[in-house]
DNA sequence: TGCAGAAACTTCACGGCGTATAGTTTCTGC
DNA sequence: GCAGAAACTATACGCCGTGAAGTTTCTGCA
């Protein structure tokens, strides 16, 4: 009908216009990092005024909210798939899949890694519960799947561990605990700690921290992983 | 005489100038974040134009450097002296004295972390050579230091180690090299990879990011630095 | 002691930013 | 065809860094 065609044809320029104000933004990071992230140079691309985009979003930090969540989401992916499409037999491999999409996508993606875990932009207050939630957990998930991979192998080497389940948040427990029922606290401290160690080397290489003090830091990195197996006690492949 | 007492005078209302615009810049910081450091804000704070902070500084990204060097050397100095006043004994017992102080300096100057590891301010562009190289050869130089230390331990977890010296920064080794003599390439890597272990895991509890997944990221540290000692082979103390 | 010149500082101006308010255009559904 | 909503613009305010030009204050020499 005309009544739905036409409601349904508003719609959807919003959403045209919701997400192109998204692309132009995230085209923007990319080019100049997160600060160039300002309404008026968005506006200007799309040959509009500033204001109009206050249609759009309630103020600049609820774009860049909503622009972090997307992005986090794009990074879950990454490291979701590939640990899904990596065959789950060898967990070395697997480990290994998803550290190293960790990694290549905060390098194909270093504003976004800024954006992300950054100060993401002058004056930016990220909204209760952390800017995307729902995407941090899922990283976290996946990091517990890693942990939980190991844990056949590692578990004896955390024998005396000091953890337990209120060490947590609920809401990380109330994803991880119903997907991995036997994992003990112990593996999710583990899951958390490794999430540091990756973490910290990505950020420094990103941040060109590393830049100044070795050449090569993909062979860290691999170096990483290599000991992260040992530490994990999981046979080294060949 | 006068003249040098004159001429003596005006640089030392210079210096005082100069350290109080510092200064100030340091507490707006402390107190709002690296964001809050502008030029306006801080001539208002002294009762100054902002343009007056021109004879001091070229550009406010050159005072943001001066800052960023100030306060890595006041992190550099703080690990150093957790370092140098631990008994060297018991390297579990020094290393643990360095890592806790490098993790407390950054949860007591959170935004000093931020100012000196994050994107600093808007459209801050960091000179070639980084922003405070000094600093930074300092810090690494003392996780080298830390290396060394376990090296006797470690060594035979490292036997196969894919590093050379054409892998690091020949600033970092000239630092290094003539400190620790002996000390194998696999030495200076395994610092680089400690370095990235800890700043990760207090950087994302200082960004806040491990706030939503542990109540007790104090626990996890400290699990993490009884766990490297297991890594460098350092037999527990008790 | 007086005075040229340097140093320190202010004033004014420009363009950029987020955003509040008010006004205008364009589209929708009856 | 027209009321009203939705989309958008115009104007304005107070921030920001910074350049140019002008003013005050201090210094060192005659």
């Amino acid at each position: 009908m005309t009544v739905t065609g036409s409601r349904g044809r508003r719609e959807r320029l919003r959403a045209e216009t919701t997400a192109e104000i998204k692309k132009v933004a995230l085209s923007l990071m990319a080019k100049s990092g997160p600060d160039a992230i300002t309404l008026r140079a968005i506006a200007r691309e799309m040959g509009m005024t500033a204001n109009a985009i206050y249609g759009y979003f309630p103020t600049r930090d609820d774009l860049v909210t909503t622009l972090i969540n997307d992005v986090y989401t794009a990074l879950a992916d990454a490291v979701d798939t590939a640990w899904e499409t990596t065959p789950s037999a060898d967990p070395a491999v697997r480990i290994e899949a998803w550290a190293n999409a960790f990694r290549t996508w905060a390098l194909v993606n270093p504003q976004g890694f800024r954006l992300i875990y950054g100060d993401p932009v002058p004056g930016y207050q990220a909204p209760e519960g952390g800017p995307a939630p729902d995407a941090a957990r899922r990283v976290c998930t996946g990091l517990t799947a890693l942990a939980a991979a190991a844990w056949p192998y590692a578990r004896h080497l955390y024998q005396d561990s000091v953890f337990d389940w209120s060490d947590f948040d609920p809401g990380l427990l109330e994803k991880v605990r119903p997907a991995f029922p036997d994992l003990p606290p112990a593996a999710v401290a583990l899951a958390l700690r490794i999430w540091g160690h990756l973490h910290g080397l990505v950020s420094l290489e990103v941040y060109g921290h590393m830049r100044t003090q070795t050449t090569s830091p993909e062979k860290l990195f691999q170096e990483e992983l290599a000991q992260l197996m040992q530490t994990l006690g999981i046979p080294r492949r060949r």
